[in-house]
DNA sequence: TTCCATACCTAGTATTGCTAGGCAATGGAA
DNA sequence: TTCCATTGCCTAGCAATACTAGGTATGGAA
């Protein structure tokens, strides 16, 4: 999910969407390149990214990723499932105060 | 964390851990026990929970787990980077929006 | 007696985050 | 010129773990 939404604003190559992570989490969400390269892949295997090659202005390669529908779709519906997620977190931490009378 | 959290209240045997959790995360979180019975094991074998053999009311025998000092430790500090977690991904989820001028 | 609910357990599988490497090109420093 | 840092990509393998799919045992109800 945090990949797609990395993707959401715009398409960016690898290096580009863990710097992104990296800043828009402030800190919090410092992923390594071992595990963000094969989320990649697995979302474009799934069909949720699409990619093609380009050059860098000084002419490095890089591969870019792009949101396709499926992929928007799925993010959507994983920010519905996080929202429920984290309510249903939150209950559990909360509710024992509740519970005092 | 929601394990020790389903604990903080008051002490409880595996299968009464089981429906707490279901019933407080309103059917959110319906874990089966062959996810719970090894995280109570591993907590335990980490100290962040103590457990003895109990007989319910109608005498079958029951394995009631308590928080230790470490386990409330160690909980108060999972909900602290549970915060963190929640609020570096609602970060990672809004930012796009806050981008558009 | 047979079945269900309670109550516990674990072997094995599949997934996945990460470590620890490797490859290649560029630009600047020594 | 040579070397290294940075950019940029990749993957094999390890470790952790959620879950499936079984198993055991007891008490009460049908």
């Amino acid at each position: 999910m945090i990949v797609l939404a990395a993707l959401e604003a715009a398409p960016a190559h690898g290096y580009a969407i863990i710097e992104e992570i990296r800043r828009r989490s402030g800190g919090a969400f410092d992923l390594p390149e071992g595990t963000v390269y094969p989320v990649l892949h697995r979302l474009e295997t799934s069909q949720l990214l699409s990619s093609h090659w380009e050059k860098s202005p000084i002419g490095r390669r890089r591969r870019v990723y792009a949101l396709t529908k499926h992929g928007s779709a799925s993010l959507a519906a994983r920010r519905t499932s996080w929202v429920q997620f984290s309510s249903a977190i939150e209950a559990l931490l909360t509710e024992p105060k509740l519970c005092r009378t």
